[in-house]
DNA sequence: ATAACTATTGACATTAATAGAATAGAGTGT
DNA sequence: ACACTCTATTCTATTAATGTCAATAGTTAT
């Protein structure tokens, strides 16, 4: 059976575990790239940067893939921290030229879709009479 | 082999038909809705329509599918212009009761992204030194 | 009749996301 | 020594979402 569908976590209090958003999902990226852009940082922390963009309904694991991927494409690159931290060695990643790209991509589309965003915002107080 | 993956559409003025971007699918169901909210209408107007909104890169039929799903959802409905248009038959959509429940929840997740959007913009700016 | 524009549907391939378990080190308490 | 918790990352299976293209079809104009 299907977990989810179009416009699951739509009216979602029931029961489950967390709202759910496609929108957010979708700014996973830009955000990780601003986030890592502004100080290089390991995957935990992220998750916990994520959260106070209001991007905490990402699944961690979406979020490690995202940043091997984004490290595939030469977007970012990754040492092993040396620094004796609390638990086990983790990956410091920090942004590399194509990655510089990328943000500056980015911030085209999100300043794109805030426009976007925007005008829909306004055009939904006007309704049919 | 893949046509595309993460990132694809980045850099892509190439040869490609026209820039792809993740954001604007994202935004595609919201923006249905209230197109459909301000004034019932069929698919092919409502193509035109999302253009105006800097939709234009999402294909047709995904727009198409998207109204159908919304349809199975009852969040919509749908009934055959008995107008005589030019060209085939056409549906026409407009809002029902569950669509305007899931327009509030939309609208509500609308301006969580443009804030969302708004403070990873204004953190791109400060970079480290 | 054929081309162009309007309009919608269907099928298939590909990409992305969710969920949850597995693995593992370090520190704390008993 | 043992369990427990927190930190940290990876893997696999399943399901959902998207991209892409072709097919179908009515209407109008040439």
């Amino acid at each position: 059976m299907p977990r989810h569908g179009r416009g699951w976590g739509i009216g979602g209090g029931e029961g489950r575990r967390r709202n759910y958003s496609p929108l957010n999902t979708s700014l996973l990226e830009p955000a990780l790239l601003i986030l890592i852009n502004t100080e290089p940082s390991h995957g935990y922390s992220l998750l916990a940067d994520l959260e106070a963009f209001g991007l905490s309904t990402v699944h961690p694991s979406v979020v490690y893939r995202t940043l091997r991927e984004m490290e595939d494409l030469e977007w970012i690159h990754s040492d092993w921290d040396t620094d004796q931290s609390q638990g086990p060695p983790r990956r410091t990643y920090h942004l590399i030229a194509k990655g510089e790209e990328a943000l500056e991509y980015w911030k085209r589309e999100l300043a794109n879709a805030n426009q976007t965003i925007e005008q829909l915002l306004e055009k939904s107080l006007s309704r049919k009479i």
